[in-house]
DNA sequence: GCGGTGACGGTCG
DNA sequence: CCGACCGCCACCG
């Protein structure tokens, strides 16, 4: 049994609350947590996450809207990432505008969300 | 206690 | 659009 750092356990949090079908970027959740611009912590946040601890780990995405894992994993990842309906563009990439996720808009009002088929 | 590493981000070419 | 460089911080040996 591991125990994981409060900072780790604010991480997994922010990425559980992600709702499905939408992503978020690794910069997005540090924030969200509390990091500032300290993204890399939560890649390895992530990394150090066991397969089974039920966060979606897989809706979490670079700022350029790929899969930053490497290997097979990335297949993985684009796999579950599809079963929820979030499918990359011609290039391989995600469209973040289109299925970023926002859990309040500082300006509410406006979700420039629009343009789903 | 120190040094290297990494599921990143932003800038530059 | 893509690739390379640097910075930033926690974890591991």
């Amino acid at each position: 049994m591991k125990q994981i750092s409060p900072l780790y356990a604010r991480i997994f949090a922010v990425v559980r609350k992600i709702p499905r079908g939408r992503v978020a970027c690794y910069g997005q959740i540090a924030r969200l947590a509390g990091l500032g611009n300290h993204a890399r912590l939560v890649g390895y946040a992530l990394h150090a996450l066991p397969p089974r601890s039920g966060v979606p780990w897989h809706r979490v995405l670079n700022a350029r809207g790929r899969v930053s894992l490497p290997g097979s994993a990335a297949q993985t990842q684009l796999q579950l990432l599809e079963r929820e309906g979030v499918r990359p563009s011609a290039n391989g990439a995600i469209d973040l505008p289109r299925y970023q996720w926002r859990p309040s808009s500082p300006r509410a009002s406006a979700q420039p969300n629009r343009g789903l088929p």
